[in-house]
Order: C-alpha cells, then structure tokens, then sequence
DNA sequence: CGACCTCTTGAACGCTTTCAATTTTCGTGG
DNA sequence: CCACGAAAATTGAAAGCGTTCAAGAGGTCG
C-alpha cells in the first residue's frame, strides 16, 4: 500500500464532487490528498472505521461489501475509476464507514483529509450543492436497490438487473459486466447458480444470452415485459 | 386535503433539518410552509411527481411506498411526526419522489416550498449541515435496510428487525410496533403469513411473544444470537 | 349486530438453496 | 507457446423453506 503525494489537477476534478471547485480549492485538496497503490484482495477501509479521509477510486475496481452471519459477503457496489468510495462524510459528528472496501484488481486510490472536504464544502457553494447531489443520487440508488431485492422470483430480479445495466448502456444490445458472475450474484443477493439458471431459461427464451462477462440482449422488448410482469407464461 | 397557512414556531423546529436555525430564517420558512390535513388513505405525492415542495410528518402516520410489478405496496418507511418525507431536495436539477407517500392514519403534513428550503440551505451553514448529516443518516438507513433484505432465511430477517427494534427503544423489554404485522412483513418483503409463523416460532422457543402491536423479548441475549447467525439448532 | 380488516393456522406447491461434480476460463510459469 | 493450477461458471439432484390458497379466529367501527 503505497503512499506519494501531489495528484495532477484533472485527476482530482474528474470526481463529481471537485468537479466546479475553483482552482485555488482544487490545490488546496490536491495538498492534502495522496495516492494509495492496492493490490487486488487488499483492503481499503473496513466497516466500522472511523472516517478521517475520503477515497475515491482513480483506476482498477473496489468492492463495498458487507460480511453476512455465514461468512458469504455481499456486494453493495462496484466502485470504478471516477467513483468515491465514501458515501458518508463526517461533516458534524463522527461517523464511521458504514462498508468495507477491499480492491478486487489491483488499484489505486485517492485519499483526502475529510476534514480538508468538510472545508472545502464549507467554502464553496458549488461544492455544497455538488456533495448534496451526489448524497440525493446515492440515496435513489439505494432505494433502487431495496427495491430489487424485494423482487421475489429470481429471474424477474435478474431481469431487472439486466434490463437496467441495459438501459445505462444507452440501450445498446451488447455489454459488458463490470463484475464477474459471482459479485453480480451477491449484488442480487442470489446464490451463483440460481444466477447461472436464470441466465440459460433467457437463453433459451430468445431473451437475452451472456458469454463470460458480455450480455446481449435480443429481446429487449420481452426483457421489459419481464421487468414489468406482464409474463405471458415464460 | 385542507390547507391553510402559518403554523408555530416550535412546530417547524421540531424537524432536523430546521433545528438549528435561526428565528430570521424560520421565520422564512414559516411563511412560505401550511398544513394539509390528510384523512387515512389520503394519497400525500406520488412516486415520479417533480419535487417541488418539500413535506414533513406533523402528526399521525404516512406511508412512504412503491408499487411491485403484482400491485402489492413494498413499504420502504412508515414515517411519525418529527420525520421528514422527502430524502431529496431538488437544489439543481428537477428531481421526482422516489417513493409514494400516503396516509395510514388521519395525519398532517408540513408543507415547505423546496426553493425556500434550497434558499436557506444556501443562507445557514447550520441547515447546510443538518441536510448533509440528514442525508447521510438517510444513506446509512438504506444501507440497514438492503443489508436486511440480504439476509435469505426468514426467522434471521425477523429477528433482525426485532432486535434493532429493541434497541432503538433503549433496550426495553416492551416495545410497540409504529405499524400493523402487515406493513412490517411489507418493510421485511415478507408475507403476513411467514412473519406470523416466525413470531409463532419465537414464542415457541421462548424469544419473543407478541400480542397485537406489542412486542415482549424474553430473552434478548437469545435474539442477538440468532441476529449474529449463531444459532445453536433452533 | 353485521361488515370489515387484521392476524393466525393449515396444507400443498414451487422455487431457491445446498451439496457435489464437471467444464470452462484465465493467469502464471515452464 | 503451451501447460498447469486456481478460480469462475455450469449443471444435476435433493432438500428445505417461503409462498400461495383457503379457512377461521379475534377485534373494531359504523
């Protein structure tokens, strides 16, 4: 894990929140902040840990995750290049990471001194109404993801799953996974072969098909009624 | 759905967002804000409608839903007076609910237009804050709350539930529940049937009994265990 | 008192999980 | 470039568990 210091400008507005920071904001970030070299399986932060700096992903995929009663761990999300990692900044009380992070490739990060985010939104308005953006966003999307895991049949849940990585994709028929099988499955909270059953009965169907980590859709039509439940018997 | 302007002080204060808040910009607040009156099963803002007034809970329930692909409702919160209704605040771009809001009881709601609070947001830096510290609350709720759905085993789920209950009463034995068996088993995408099963099961081994809304633990060490999955053969 | 809603209970079905084994894919080193 | 081993993905079979359908008990309000 290996630290160094001074970040070019553009790797640190890539990032929604310093996106319209002014530049004098966006030096002051880039002299409290540093990069972190992971190898991949190595950890970030855990869950639990006082947040002291906020990460953000600059290549490679972090996993957040949190660890179920039987060992398993499941996916919150997969973070990559451009993503922060940290939901939560500690702006009054202290907080405490709400996910563990660990880097499923190898990876690097950038870390910056909460306190340092704290000032910066304190200063800018930009930054304000940027950090309370991205916070809105993160909370539609968690509301998105109770949502699919209160689909109870499988294939309906994998459906929506696919139907909406479909439409992110600008509604392009081939795509790519941005994630192996396995942490696709624990994203849908689904055991890897129920996942691998479903995927083959939309083969069949016509519906859609995947090779290792490339969907395409053939019926996007179908996908959608299946998101939608009209399911004139599968 | 009656409406009317100019309510108290202490009424507007009494929400996290406007605690802190000088009386100047409650005063803003207060006079830009009325009350709707909501008979039960009164329908609040629907899931979609663009956010242009924002709602709190004053008194009686509101359920905050959405549909599933049967026509079943998927409770994501059951808010009581002191909640806010809306996670998001439009403060750049237009945003829409994420969830329907209805009442489950006679209730009233607070009514504040959005630009006002967007205005504020920009005016205190205490109300800067509290909307970050809310919204983050709000991120670490849905975290719970997916993390919950994860858990595959239905008496696992419940027992859940049940013990973050308990401790959100400070840990006492007896608690009542905010809402019916239904729109628990709702929050918990259960049936009614199978969270009635589990609690029949709790009683059984001595756990927890239930009769109607209130809720009795008999033995909280045994409840945590089973949260933390170490359950010795039920 | 009757209508209605909530909650409970029973029984059968269907689906996901689990366990086990095989195949495929991919990265590493020969 | 091929070979090897480890991890990912697939498939089958059996078992466990939640859902569904149906019926009945308990409570509330007009």
């Amino acid at each position: 894990m290996l630290e160094r210091k001074l970040v070019p400008h553009e790797q640190i507005r890539q990032f929604d929140l310093f996106r319209e920071l002014p530049d004098e904001l966006i030096e002051e970030v880039r002299h409290n902040a540093w990069t972190i070299s992971l190898k991949a399986n190595e950890v970030l932060f855990r869950q639990n840990d006082a947040i002291r700096r906020s990460y953000f992903c600059l290549s490679g995929q972090v996993k957040l995750f949190r660890l179920t009663r039987t060992g398993s761990e499941k996916i919150f999300l997969i973070a990559r290049p451009g993503d922060g990692l940290c939901d939560t900044i500690s702006l009054k009380s202290e907080r405490f990471h709400p996910l563990n992070a660990t880097a499923i490739s190898d990876a690097e990060a950038l870390s910056v001194d909460s306190e340092v985010v704290g000032d910066v939104f304190h200063r800018s308005q930009r930054a304000r109404t940027q950090l309370v953006e991205s916070l809105v966003r993160r909370v539609d999307d968690l509301i998105d993801h109770v949502e699919l895991l209160s689909v109870d049949k499988a294939h309906f849940r994998v459906a929506s799953f696919l139907f909406n990585e479909y439409r992110r994709n600008g509604n392009k028929c081939s795509f790519r996974l941005n994630a192996s099988k396995k942490y696709i499955a624990s994203y849908l909270s689904l055991q890897p072969e129920t996942l691998s059953r479903c995927l083959r009965t939309f083969r069949q169907d016509g519906i859609a098909s995947s090779t290792n980590r490339d969907i395409r859709v053939h019926d996007p039509a179908r996908l959608e009624q299946l998101v939608l439940g009209i399911d004139e018997a599968a």
